[in-house]
DNA sequence: AACTATTTATAAGA
DNA sequence: TTCTTATAAATAGTT
């Protein structure tokens, strides 16, 4: 959409690339919170850029765990039966937060 | 979009909203593809109707599995684990300390 | 960050 | 429900 029609490739120029990740992001979870008011419906989207920046909606009814749950249910087996150690990576993430 | 413009409210006639779940789910599912493509990035879109069912999209690079590792690390904490409440009140610390 | 020409998504109708 | 199409919305390229 826009000036000009363009192919479904990886933008090379790291700057456009930007400015499309930012623009197209805001669209999807404007698409994303649509869907939830319109359709009562429940929807977890979670993304991360190339360059590893987070970004996250949550339709507001629900949360991320519950999401989980329900996919765990749905699919019918335990994709976190392998714990995590996380008391000893908290101070190195809670410097990884600081982007 | 469309023939008419319409308020983003919940649609009462349950046809017509599980319509409009369908052209939108698949609407959202283009745009999450096209983002991974365009931009290189990661996305895990999972969403469930109002009556249950469930529909996902995952970037062909990565797994669901793969996006929450990587979304726990970045928020800093395990939401499956037993310390949820002491991690947490940790982030909220470390957010008021960031941000 | 705004603008706008154009493409794309979709609401309503068939 | 699947297809069509008029129209609203998103966005690519520009400023």
């Amino acid at each position: 959409m826009g000036r000009g029609r363009i192919e479904i490739k990886k933008i090379e120029n790291s700057t456009n690339r930007q400015v499309t990740y930012s623009k197209r992001r805001n669209g999807i979870f404007k698409k994303a919170h649509e869907l939830t008011v319109l359709c009562d419906a429940k929807v977890s989207l979670i993304m991360f850029s190339n360059t590893g920046k987070f970004h996250e909606y949550i339709s507001p009814s629900t949360t991320t765990k519950k999401i989980y749950d329900m996919y765990q249910t749905t699919l019918g087996f335990d994709l976190w039966s392998s714990h995590y150690e996380v008391l000893s990576l908290y101070f190195v993430i809670c410097q990884n937060i600081c982007w």
